[in-house]
DNA sequence: GCTAGCCTTCGTACTTAGTACGAAGACTGT
DNA sequence: ACAGTCTTCGTACTAAGTACGAAGGCTAGC
């Protein structure tokens, strides 16, 4: 029953290629891409710099896996089923997952090695507007539409100077510093009586303009 | 009339701040992002590396430079006219200039100190929705919505595996082995079947999401 | 139980990149 | 001509990716 390289004499256990990845993704999520050194990664694992290289042979190969598993824990839709539904439910998911996986979404750029849970993803989207009636060309461009609002919507989130409903103030301080000047008052307008009012969220924002995405697309499959 | 640091007689000109910009972007252009270190700036400027660093503090504040620098090529929209029209031809331009400079979209997430250029650009789109009509609220939500748009189109064009009209099926090489296995059929039918069409460009699809966008803002402005 | 050979781990060191520090050179006004 | 300042640069330290090959440990067959 020991595992083989597991004498259970507390030896340290072998170093998988599942730990490295694993590992590679907690660092980034606790300290930011920028953290995700080879080295810290080996340091996290208990092991040397260069042991990671008997199980990934590069950097950029870690980096590609970890897109792949940011895109595993997005939840599929279900084609055949109320395509809008099934696509809403998708696009929440997904910008639930970018916004816990902040790093990801600057990694989808500089990487052009989809992985397995990506392309199933893709597969499994276009199953769903193709079930739902939209024809080969409005499948594209409601895909393009819906992935490049979710996309672009967890980019903006990743790029806020701030992190969520607290700590506004602080760290956009050199920000308010530029605006004061009185130059861009609608922007100061907006962000004082607006974004900066106790309670806001962009998050929110994300219902809005997926509904109005939906129900722009539901219209046109209706019309043909 | 002579410049100061510069008497004439063919010595090089003095390094400013604006050629080190410059020169960031045209290597930033012609290589990626990557290839812009400070030691190819330096010789792309005819100068030794040290020498940029009396120009500019660090690399970061050269990479905040730049995207300040993107953000000013890109056409505003003036507040007052046609809303539907003026916010239409800042979203192309948008896409235009962030294709035109593909590394671009990759440094919006990391960089959180917005530049002037950028903050005029808010400032202006802002107050072209005001001045449509959109209450604070209606402003936010529809401000989120198109920027989502444009930088998430701006970011999946960027990391498609081909490059435009010409060049599609070899690097995608890779790509399409995995897809041969089998799984993913939806996805290869809507491969082979409509985007290696000749005559496909993805950036055509552009127009039809974000007249959508538009239209669906439009009929919230009139029942809202 | 013993050893040949493979599997894992790691030590060393080379390369590229950012940049701190301070010296050397160039240019200015007096 | 000279002092002070502005620009440029030489040197070198640090961090990071990783090539190369050796060292240690485990397994199978005797």
């Amino acid at each position: 029953m020991t595992q083989p390289g597991n004498d259970g004499s507390g030896r340290r256990p072998r170093l998988t290629r599942e730990r490295v990845l694993q590992g590679a993704l907690s660092l980034a999520d606790a300290h930011g891409l920028a953290a995700l050194t080879i080295r810290s990664l080996a340091q996290q694992l208990g092991v040397k710099p260069m042991t990671v290289y008997y199980q990934v042979a590069s950097k950029d190969e870690i980096l590609d896996a970890l897109v792949d598993m940011v895109f595993a824990e997005i939840e599929l839709p279900v084609p055949g089923r109320d395509w809008r539904k099934e696509l809403g439910k998708r696009a929440h998911s997904a910008r639930r997952v970018l916004a816990r996986h902040r790093w990801a979404i600057g990694l989808l750029e500089s990487r052009s090695r989809p992985g397995p849970a990506n392309l199933r993803h893709h597969d499994t989207v276009i199953a769903t507007l193709r079930a739902a009636g939209f024809s080969p060309a409005m499948t594209a461009h409601a895909y393009a539409l819906i992935d490049s609002y979710v996309y672009g919507f967890a980019l903006q989130e990743a790029s806020l100077p701030f992190e969520g409903p607290e700590s506004v103030g602080n760290i956009a301080e050199p920000i308010m510093e530029l605006m004061a000047a009185g130059d861009y008052p609608h922007l100061v307008e907006m962000t004082t009586s607006y974004y900066l009012q106790p309670g806001y969220d962009f998050a929110d924002e994300f219902t809005f303009g997926l509904d109005l995405i939906l129900d722009g697309l539901e219209a046109s499959l209706t019309q043909g």
